[in-house]
DNA sequence: AGTGAGCCATTAACCGGTAAATCAATTTCA
DNA sequence: TGAAATTGATTTACCGGTTAATGGCTCACT
């Protein structure tokens, strides 16, 4: 039974009110106004007479508040990106959100290719904020911030320093899973870069760079492979593990990226740990499940997108607050696929 | 530089027209009314000028439609719930949004408990129809199919014949989970079973119970354990297993629980598959990772969830599909967890 | 009897767009 | 030459709400 929409205009008529007093009865605006308790009453069993449905579309239009927040991936994200990583942001995010009492957006950003069509899109009125998860020389958050649209950047950095952002120490967390191969004795080390658009994969290759040189060794060319994902070609990584001199250890940018590594390893019959360590990033949970279980650097993506998402409510509902950065400290997961403890 | 908010009032005012112009330039209704090239010309310079950005809640208040799609999933869902399944369901339904240029939503539910308030939400007006992922019991469809509210229901069956809904035969993939390890030669199988709010758990449980009694076994007392999810209360399932008549095979409803009955069953030192098989459900990517590799009924997740977003996109613009149930097919991914080729 | 205060509700205006009907000025055609 | 058709825009009304200003009525007080 398709019912009609019921519009405040008609419980306003059913009560014998105007549709202003319905209103206000609705949104209990103690203090304000004064409604009698008859008329209350006769509003409410007209609301429940007719099934009235408050429109929240009408609404937003009048207080320019929707109470959701965006989800803003990189395109390509969510076309290849949907790993443990996505769904550990979402989770958090969706908790803080719910603890908030917004909802949430995913925008797919299809509606057109160029950065000024996607700002249109973020900023169409139908979300107050957005969480930014984008390359580092992505175009997106400058317009926002031009148009002060309220954002936070997650995983990644900003270029400028009126935008807000939650971030991890890449850097330390690329030296800490080189630095924890080279205590275990190996010297040659292959790394498995992320894309260059990516501030956290470049990060990542910087801190391998910086621990390396610290142990006195300079990477060789070809030890960095660029892998952004587990689909990619894999060629060149099982070139470099059939030469004379093979590398004992691959720190790999991501898990799925490690992951996939260890698919390789084992097909080309090396053995993990005992002939190639394997390190990876992110700490997902399939790193509880793999064989053997793999030795990864964690980032708190759960906290973190709480974070973010606890921020940019401050940042809709008016608040500044004072810290700009928020970048959360990496730690080792050490599990067996590098043979330690 | 935050700037006022530019409407298609200060377009058309600067452009010295009236907004009817503006809005025609802007969605092009070619054929109806004719705009000369001069006009044209001016409105848009005024729009790159002014920095203009339509504002779709406005539009959408007019024409009774967002362009944005819902996913309502279970309260407790959104807390428990983020598994692989959850991430191959967002991934299906994501890509079939971009294609039809949708926008996704995610409904945290939190604006109340109780159904009624759900509904309100849902039908609130910033989506133009629902996806659900709900439990067998759940009342909110029954609302919305009494509002004519466009929805499709996803891994479970609907109630009434006129609600869409895409699942799979969750009785057949537990015939057929059983089945396999009755093939094995296992007489003393245990059920790990779902919640009993869960359609698909009930179904596989009855497909499981169907397959035993093919077998000439009655399933006893204690062989169906009810664990809905990785953190439910373990104690029962160890206690079976320490039983003089120890059971030789487990088919856990969901791959969660399958890894974590693997975990349990590695702590009290039984070997899989020589000691106990142990057999999944959704194969999930993670299956290929655990150690050993869980075999696992597979059902087209991501390919049932694009099929669930294609149908609501039909409802909501009109159309009313002949088939109003889409029932896929489950399979069998043998792995190694038992003990099969 | 006039004034002020309190109570309860209404009217007017606005949010930012869209659809349908209308209109003025030309041009076309019988 | 006058009616009809075409062109290019405008006016009016509406979507479903909210906010601010205003208005009647009753009662108490002086």
């Amino acid at each position: 039974m398709r019912r009609e929409r019921v519009t405040i205009t008609d419980v306003a008529r059913k009560a014998g009110v105007s549709k202003v007093t319905v209103s206000y009865v609705i949104n209990g605006r103690e203090g304000k106004v004064r409604i009698s308790e008859e008329t209350r009453r006769r509003i409410w069993e007209a609301i429940r007479e007719l099934g009235y449905r408050p429109n929240a579309v009408a609404r937003a239009l009048t207080q320019q508040r929707t109470h959701t927040i965006g989800v803003v991936m990189q395109y390509a994200a969510i076309f290849g990106g949907w790993s443990g990583f996505i769904l550990e942001l979402l989770h958090g995010a969706s908790h803080e959100a719910i603890e908030k009492q917004y909802d949430l957006m995913m925008y797919t950003g299809a509606h057109g290719n160029d950065a000024e069509h996607e700002a249109n899109a973020v900023m169409d009125g139908r979300i107050d904020g957005a969480l930014l998860l984008r390359d580092i020389d992505d175009p997106l958050s400058d317009i926002l911030a031009d148009s002060g649209f309220p954002h936070v950047l997650i995983f990644t950095r900003a270029r400028r320093p009126d935008v807000y952002y939650v971030d991890c120490d890449n850097v330390k967390g690329g030296y800490l899973a080189t630095k924890h191969l080279l205590d275990l004795g190996h010297r040659t080390i292959v790394h498995l870069r992320g894309s260059s658009h990516s501030a956290p994969a470049l990060d990542r290759w910087h801190g391998y760079v910086q621990a390396m040189r610290e142990a006195g060794i300079e990477p060789e060319e070809g030890w960095v492979i660029e892998m952004p994902g587990p689909l990619s070609d894999a060629a060149p990584l099982v070139e470099i593990m059939r030469s004379p001199n093979r590398p004992t250890a691959i720190f790999a940018w991501s898990d799925d990226v490690a992951i996939r590594a260890m698919q390789v390893l084992h097909e080309m019959g090396l053995r993990i740990p005992e002939d190639v360590a394997v390190i990876g990033y992110d700490s997902t949970e399939v790193c509880n499940h793999t064989d053997p279980p793999l030795t990864s650097v964690r980032q708190p993506i759960y906290e973190m997108a709480r974070e973010g998402v606890k921020t940019l409510v401050r940042l809709i509902e008016g608040e500044r607050p004072r810290r700009v950065a928020r970048v959360f400290e990496p730690t080792l997961d050490v599990r067996r696929s590098c043979g330690a403890s």
